[in-house]
RNA sequence: GCGCCUCUAGCUCAAUUUGGCAGAGCGACGGACUCUUAAUCCGCAGGUUCGGGGUUCAAGUCCCCGGAGGCGCACCA
């Protein structure tokens, strides 16, 4: 019985289609109720194998052979070749194509077989085969259409290559281009070796607040949200790593986090307003220790998903595996300069050393940040890497501790690969009177105008009354480790519907 | 925010250095075809050339304003 109603469901189908892609409401709508409401659709499709095992389990058959062994597989219509009394259909599901093969004399409901679209959802049984051409196939005996396709994918061939259209419907993007399967496939990887690399260790995965009272832990400037029955703003978390050091307090030794986190600040191929971080934080150790743990995690997932620790990224060939050199800060900005930089170097000299990198300075700056813009506009894009670069500034680093041999720096690294940071991390400032004293200063910066800065946060400050033990945090920034083991050249390509400008309303 | 570039049929793209009837392929629709691989062949339909204004006998094309997008810079991860 369901055949008959879908003979009727695909010429709506392709009516449809016809006017699909424009959006105006006509089409679409009248063509989606009516699939909707289409009783002849299945529930369900019992499938018996996949493209890939089907593959796998026939790779001897010789060209013209023919098995009597019946399979079901269910999945997308990519291409339909009708030939008159046969057709072919090259199906695709999650693993792989396979071709159906159709014969008027053994296919049931051959007409419409031969009738199907692109798009269109299918399962099918039959007789595994090999075409005299060699392309293994089910010779159909029956087949279901599942889902009708009422909409254009596009060009048969290309699909769709605008690059706005590509993210706007990702679906169809995912359809027709092999890459973003490939890279949302390796994101979902590194994700998942992630976090056994870190459970093997010992950390334990929590999640803390996305609504926070007070955004803090980054410098960045934060979106704003309302609470309407506590009638009060709350910010999206810009990082969770205030949390996630309470909770070291509170007796959690080794834990982790990965998950999303909010910035109100510009779009570019290297960041979307959301984004996903992972922060560990590790009790008794320094930031030495977590340089061989970042050095681990990130050669152990090249090795494990890739097979190989040479990637390219940017045209750059980078090397992944352990060691990686080490230097510091002020190490690189000496460089640059051409003469040796520390704090004391007088002010005159480094705003001029920063305007020959192209930056400018301002009023507020000191020496610590005046070192850091050099380092960023002279020194950060020009490192292949990976590069460990050690020991910031205090002015900059308002949650790390200070440096045991110099007190005016902090235990703080960047890991540079690419000329781009990938992660950031430190001994954790443990004193919550330096930390008080760090937070006001950037409360008074905020009070200058600088969105970016932290406020005092008391909740986090009495925290590390009741003791924070000796501690290094890493935080590393996912998509961007994704971009660079997947040689992605956009944020947005590594991110399954990246944030963009939302259309118009029609009319 | 600034600079450069892009926008034509559902999709991918043409439309002469120097303005002259808006076109093709794919897809869709109708038809032929028993081993195809972006099948092939015949036929048919499909347009606010991103929007608005201007110059001109005539604008997809030239000029101005606006919109959206991409890339670079700036800010950041």
């Amino acid at each position: 019985m369901a055949y008959l109603a879908w003979a009727q469901v695909g010429v709506r189908a392709r009516q449809a289609r016809a006017l699909s892609d424009g959006e105006p409401a006509g089409g679409r709508s009248s063509g989606g109720r009516q699939f909707c409401e289409d009783p002849g659709l299945p529930y369900r499709y019992e499938r018996s194998s996949d493209a890939a095992t089907l593959a796998r389990e026939h790779a001897g058959m010789a060209a013209g052979e023919e098995s009597a062994e019946r399979e079901s597989v269910a999945g997308r219509v990519m291409l339909v070749r009708p030939q008159g009394r046969i057709a072919f259909a090259t199906l695709r599901d999650s693993s792989g194509e396979i071709q159906l093969f159709a014969k008027a004399g053994e296919t049931e409901r051959f007409d419409e077989f031969a009738r199907l679209s692109i798009g269109d959802w299918v399962g099918a049984s039959g007789r595994i085969v090999k075409t005299r051409k060699g392309e293994l196939s089910i010779l159909v005996e029956s087949f279901e259409m599942l889902a009708p396709a009422g909409r254009s994918f596009g060009d048969k061939w290309r699909g769709i290559t605008d690059v706005e259209l590509r993210y706007r419907r990702r679906e169809v993007d995912l359809w027709a281009n092999e890459e973003p399967r490939r890279v949302l496939t390796l994101r979902s990887n590194v994700i998942a070796a992630t976090r056994s690399f870190l459970q093997e260790r010992g950390f334990v995965e929590v999640e803390t607040p996305m609504l926070h009272p007070i955004p803090g832990g980054a410098l960045a400037r934060p979106f704003v949200t309302h609470h309407n029955a506590l009638d009060t703003d709350l910010y999206l978390r810009v990082a969770p790593e205030l949390y996630l050091k309470r909770l070291v307090v509170g007796g959690f030794e080794r834990v982790f986090e990965i998950g999303r986190v909010f910035r109100n600040e510009g779009i570019s191929p290297r960041h979307n307003p959301e984004f996903t971080i992972l922060e560990l934080y590790q009790a008794y150790a320094d930031y030495g220790d977590l340089m061989t743990l970042t050095e681990e995690l990130v050669s152990s997932l090249a090795v494990g998903l890739l097979g190989t620790t040479s990637v390219i990224c940017d045209g750059r060939t980078v090397e992944l595996s352990a060691p990686w050199e080490r230097t510091t800060l002020m190490k690189l900005v000496s460089g640059a300069c051409g003469f040796e930089v520390s704090l004391d170097t007088p002010r005159e000299r480094l705003e001029e050393a920063l305007r020959n990198a192209g930056g400018l300075s301002r009023a507020s700056d000191g020496a610590g940040k005046l070192i850091l813009e050099i380092y960023e506009k002279a020194c950060e894009s020009g490192l292949t890497g990976p590069v460990i670069v050690k020991d910031f500034p205090v002015e900059v680093s308002p949650l790390a501790r200070r440096h045991r041999d110099n007190p005016a720096l902090t235990e703080r690294f960047e890991v540079v690969i690419a000329g781009r940071e990938l992660a950031n991390a430190f001994s954790e400032l443990t004193d919550p009177d330096d930390q008080r004293a760090r937070f006001e200063k950037q409360a008074a910066a905020r009070a200058a105008g600088d969105v970016e800065a932290m406020a005092v946060d008391e909740d986090y400050i009495r925290a590390l009354e009741y003791g924070l033990p000796p501690t290094a945090g890493l935080g590393i920034g996912m998509d961007r480790l994704v971009m660079l083991l997947a040689g992605a050249a956009s944020i947005r390509d590594v991110i399954a519907f990246p944030t963009l400008r939302p259309v118009p309303p029609a009319g």
